[in-house]
DNA sequence: TCATTTATTGAACGCTGTTCAGTTTATATA
DNA sequence: TATATAAACTGAACAGCGTTCAATAAATGA
């Protein structure tokens, strides 16, 4: 019942968002509340409907952060040209990346918009610019640079990639190890790119 | 507050079974919750705690169900011998089953167990089930019957399948029709099925 | 007929997202 | 400087959630 100049707005809405992070890195999704939130920086539940929309709108904002992060993690890979070597460090980059970003890689896919609701231009922006590292790696193998099928095959890898990681992790594969998920990606990348080499040459 | 003989606990079972079924299909996830499934079968919330240990129960039985309608349909698939023909019917029943399920389809991928519970046997067997449908028809690719890549490109195909039915449908693909999932899904399998043979032969 | 078991319910608990009247403070104006 | 306006912030509230449980009533067994 007062106001406070504690913080200004975007101080405020820095501090929501990494309170938001922070949470989704050590409980996921569940443990993304509105209250929850508010506590951690001292403010209450209503506050924070000051500077987003609505729950959603937070949580995309931290998957939109994921995004960025894996898109420079994959960007520090330098491309040699060999779309084979090119794109098993970028799978490799991937896996280590979710493997140390487990729970945020997680609410990057467990966390839907309701029914109908269309996502922001601004987040389809985050998910094209990862696309477009992995069609740069498998450009070489087109013979026209913006083949479409180009586009395709990296839309394949990234979306395949994203289901074989997401099952394992559930543990819905009957699989054992996480060695396992390594050598389910591997296999899907090899024979792929085996299997475009062969139709095209 | 009354005891009832309206239906002995197999029938309220089964009732209560349809009743999360047809809200799944309607509502998907959201709506299936247990004063909801209560309210459509007449009873009570409390009452679905006599027949099932919780909500997440229920949701899983309607997902084993949903994995045994999968089953009976890629089994009407008559496998010729020919892997990629194989593939490919196996394929277009996978696609044809979840376009006319799709909420059901979506649950079975949606729902999660709360952190560290794991996926109960009989719930297992119904996903390797569907898995070893894949390995049939991919056997003849490889030198022995049960090569342990067999059930590894089984795998893959399944959850890489899964990945990009998902993303495709809540639109995080950057792609416009639901002609585009269908030429994702087939260029994944021709390429992963070119890549093997390539590779074994 | 009476005791026991079983089925069922409604209320309750502690959560959830979200809204909003009410309050306090900062700022702009006179 | 005094006053009006605008902005920030809160706590309570609403309707919903999963789940538990004392109380109740009916069915069953003795």
């Amino acid at each position: 019942m007062a106001r406070r100049s504690d913080h200004n707005r975007e101080e405020l809405y820095a501090l929501a968002m990494q309170a938001a992070r922070d949470i989704a890195v050590h409980d996921g999704l569940k443990g993304l509340t509105a209250r929850n939130i508010a506590k951690r920086i001292g403010y209450s539940a209503g506050t924070l409907y000051n500077l987003f929309k609505n729950l959603d709108e937070i949580a995309l904002h931290v998957n939109a952060g994921t995004l960025d992060q894996l898109h420079d993690r994959l960007g520090e890979v330098a491309l040699s040209g060999k779309p084979k070597k090119d794109i098993r460090q970028l799978l490799d980059a991937y896996l280590d990346f979710i493997g140390g970003n487990d729970r945020l890689w997680s609410l990057l896919f467990d966390h839907k918009l309701p029914d109908g609701t269309p996502l922001p231009d601004w987040y389809r922006a985050r998910i094209a610019r990862v696309l477009s590292l992995l069609e740069a790696a498998l450009a070489p193998l087109f013979p026209e640079p913006d083949h479409p099928e180009c586009q395709l095959s990296a839309r394949v890898l990234w979306s395949s990639l994203h289901g074989i990681c997401q099952l394992a992790n559930a543990d819905k594969l009957e699989i054992v190890s996480d060695e396992d998920t390594r050598a389910l990606a591997h296999a899907l990348v090899e024979n792929y790119l085996a299997g475009l080499k062969a139709r095209l040459g």
